[in-house]
DNA sequence: GTTTTTGCAAACTTTTTGCATGCGG
DNA sequence: CCGCATGCAAAAAGTTTGCAAAAAC
């Protein structure tokens, strides 16, 4: 459970964010349930997704257009995505990520906590 | 050259740019060169800076704090970036990065133009 | 002298916050 | 009924824009 109480906002996030399974920004949760005809208040979902990705249930992604995009953990591992220039599509990817954040480790003296890794380009159906 | 004057303001861009030579916010630009007696305007750095990435010498990066650090390209290969999650240092690093976007090409159907590989962790002097 | 660049104020966008009201348990 | 959640308006912070004045050439 998100918080201490059951509200029809917090359902209807949850609700969409399984629906739509990408990272999705704060406006897109907005209009998306607005369509549907219920009700709900932009603050609302910056307070639940964020109280969400204090609880892990919730991560996010920011990429070059400073707009916080959020996806649900659920059953997710950790992964990637990748990006479509054109339309936007964000699709997953897999990655063997430990090779990659070793090499940076021996190259480097910081400690590796996290990194970001995102793709960039034309998905097919916009090539 | 930049624009198509020679301004004041142009050059302590640059010249900071090129003394700094790590990425920097558009306020760190401003309060630095405020700070040697010059005078400049934050909307004159936007402006300029905008300008000099529309011409390629100079890129960008956005991280998790959604602020734009910008960075002269001048004799600097394609590079990423590892950030102390501490001080916020921010150190280059190079990687054969040819390996990682054949792995994406041949996992996906998408055409690849880029990508964004950053790490966080704690630098020598934080851990 | 003309065109580019600047400075200033105001607009804009995304996200957060304060406060009174409402609803869940 | 008590306290968490919501809605609304306003605040923040970063960035962009319009317009008149200044500077470059």
């Amino acid at each position: 459970m998100i918080g201490q109480r059951n509200t029809k906002a917090r359902e209807n996030i949850i609700k969409y964010l399984k629906k739509i399974n990408r990272p999705v920004t704060a406006h897109e949760i907005y209009s998306s349930i607005g369509k549907t005809g219920e009700k709900i208040n932009l603050t609302s979902i910056y307070r639940n997704i964020n109280l969400m990705k204090k609880k892990n249930l919730v991560h996010s992604i920011i990429l070059n257009d400073k707009v916080e995009r959020f996806e649900l953990l659920e059953n997710k591992p950790h992964h990637h995505h990748i990006i479509c220039n054109q339309c936007g599509r964000i699709d997953d990817i897999e990655m063997k990520e430990n090779e990659i954040e070793t090499k940076v480790k021996n190259k480097t003296c910081f400690k590796i906590k996290s990194h970001i890794l995102e793709f960039f380009g034309l998905c097919p159906n916009c090539q």
